[in-house]
DNA sequence: CATATTGGGACATATAATGTTCCAGTGGGA
DNA sequence: TCCCACTGGAACATTATATGTCCCAATATG
């Protein structure tokens, strides 16, 4: 059952979606029935037109009777009402949990990849190709895109597919600590690349002291200036993750990581907010710093696998995330805790 | 699995040829890859542009990657080829059977209806649905409809949904032998209420000797009349019998029930077949004979149920029916037998 | 270097979806 | 009994989408 909705969804997406209307006129004239068009389509919030379409095929099926009194199912559709419901369930679960997460995270748009990245490898290539499209959809002439490091942003980086000369991708931090092909700068690399357009690097570790970092930014022009273009880049594109594994990957002060591990379980961009998205500690970097966020045009948040649920839920509710791509077994796990 | 294809195919029966669509393509790039899209449109027999179309989504989806030499399928797309092999090989098995039986019968047009009609009710009112539609689909202002009896005839009586008044419903033969609700003339009259058109009667019994019929006939103009708009109609719409079971529904004589349960499988207006079609008793009744076939404009003809597998292909092989309504289970015995 | 094929792009046209409006019936309530 | 608000059916202009038909620069192959 999963995995023909699994396949459906991948071979033809939009056809749940003429699945999930006419199973919801039909429900709806089953509760309402007899009822007209005009009324159905009042109720359903979709145009009489759409909705005659709708009820012209369910008739033509034999699952809906007309009448002068208006419309009502047959015994047939009844059945099929019962049969679909599940179906249906699973189909519409997602979209439904999708605007569920969208309100209690106060995010515009939560898009939810069916299945679960930590088990299924291919959920997190789908991850990163949905967040890709998404991208591609915002994208425009002359554009600034920051993006973060992870191996969700290199995987989101390896399926963009677009040709933007004119654009520009920029790493929104510094923070040289982690695996090559992880880094920021590389993905910023590997995503301009694959866009046909220029991109902006830096080179600066994370974790300086001021000082030095002072001593950088001086002696470095460029830095100054990429730093600028990350502040008021139009799209802001970035991974979350979990407080505890990234202070242990950036190899932070024993005292520090046992200070983020009680403290605080997601972290993004450096910033590393506890449950209720108040940002308690924050890595010396040059680039993006959380009150950036206004200045930025969209910002798009990507994350997959239960574990990183309650990331997710600091992050968000930390700033203001305009789309948060993430994957069915996430947003299952967000769900109850929230 | 089962299930859920039967619900896509009600709820949403456009979409599976989209789904067999993409698949199709899918499954010739692997098989070409790197392969144009002109090329792949020759190979497909499509258009252009309509692979064009298809291969854009197949790019979107991650499911192609394009180059300079043509398109390749990748890794995630030749797993999926995989999986939908047997999701597609359900959707398109009945498809393709009804091609295969199309040819083998030599008939325009076989429709199947997934399912047993009889094991599952619903699956033979759905026969009648299908069967209702199709005779919409060809109905005109002013034709002449011959119906037949029997139970099949009669459930698609009750679904015909059209509103056609200038249209007449003739029974196509005589023979008041039967259940009332299931001989032709209560069925005509029901199509032509539903229809909203005329219907004539025919008050003849089956099986009355010559002279009888000879005496009925003259002392009756009524009954020339209809047995020539029965010679003429435009639409003949008829079931399919068990040889067997009619001769003894219709209590003939023992030796004649003998005879036809010897020699004949098929039964079909009054007219007995041969597995290998050849018309091998006819009862004595006014209407249709077989030979009126050619003046007749289009022949549909509807059975369902595996054991009437054999019946259904004596019938066809009899005379050129145009359509051929009948399940899935009627289908896959016939296949097995021819 | 020539050639055939590639993907990408553009644009007119055909087809389908949709918005909008009207109509003749027909129940139910006054 | 009459009226009114509702029904389904139909029509038509408008919009969106799909399709057919070219052309182009790039590129692998000989």
């Amino acid at each position: 059952m999963e995995r023909i909705i699994r396949l459906q969804r991948k071979i033809a997406p939009d056809l749940i979606a003429v699945v999930e209307e006419r199973y919801n006129v039909l429900k709806h004239i089953q509760y309402a029935q007899p009822i007209g068009r005009r009324a159905l389509a009042a109720l359903l919030g979709l145009s009489e037109r759409v909705v005659r379409a709708d009820v012209e095929f369910l008739k033509e099926a034999g699952l809906v009777d007309f009448s002068g009194l208006g419309m009502s199912v047959t015994e047939e559709g009844h059945n099929l009402i019962a049969e679909l419901a599940q179906y249906v369930g699973i189909l519409h679960g997602l979209t439904k949990l999708e605007a569920i997460l969208a309100e209690k995270l106060g995010i515009k748009q939560v898009i939810i990849v069916p299945g679960d990245s930590e088990l299924d490898n291919s959920v997190f290539r789908e991850i990163g190709r949905t967040a890709a499209s998404v991208l591609t959809e915002y994208l425009q002439d002359d554009m600034i895109i920051a993006v973060s490091g992870g191996s969700t942003m290199a995987a989101l980086a390896e399926t963009v597919n677009a040709s933007m000369p004119t654009v520009t991708v920029v790493p929104a931090r510094g923070g040289l600590g982690e695996q090559v092909e992880y880094q920021a700068n590389i993905i910023a690399a590997v995503m301009a690349t694959k866009l046909g357009g220029r991109y902006r690097l830096l080179h600066i570790p994370d974790g300086m002291s001021e000082e030095a970092l002072e001593a950088v930014r001086t002696s470095d022009p460029n830095i100054n200036e990429v730093a600028d273009m990350i502040k008021h880049a139009d799209i802001l594109i970035h991974g979350i993750g979990e407080a505890h594994t990234m202070s242990m990957r950036r190899s932070h002060e024993p005292d520090v990581v046992n200070y983020i591990g009680k403290n605080c379980v997601g972290e993004a961009l450096g910033h590393y907010f506890s449950l209720s998205g108040d940002c308690i500690y924050t890595t010396n970097s040059v680039g993006f710093r959380l009150n950036d966020l206004a200045e930025v045009g969209k910002v798009i948040a990507v994350a997959g696998g239960q574990q990183k649920a309650e990331a997710i839920v600091a992050v968000t509710r930390a700033g203001s995330q305009d789309v948060l791509v993430i994957d069915e077994a996430a947003a299952r796990a967000i769900q109850s805790i929230i």
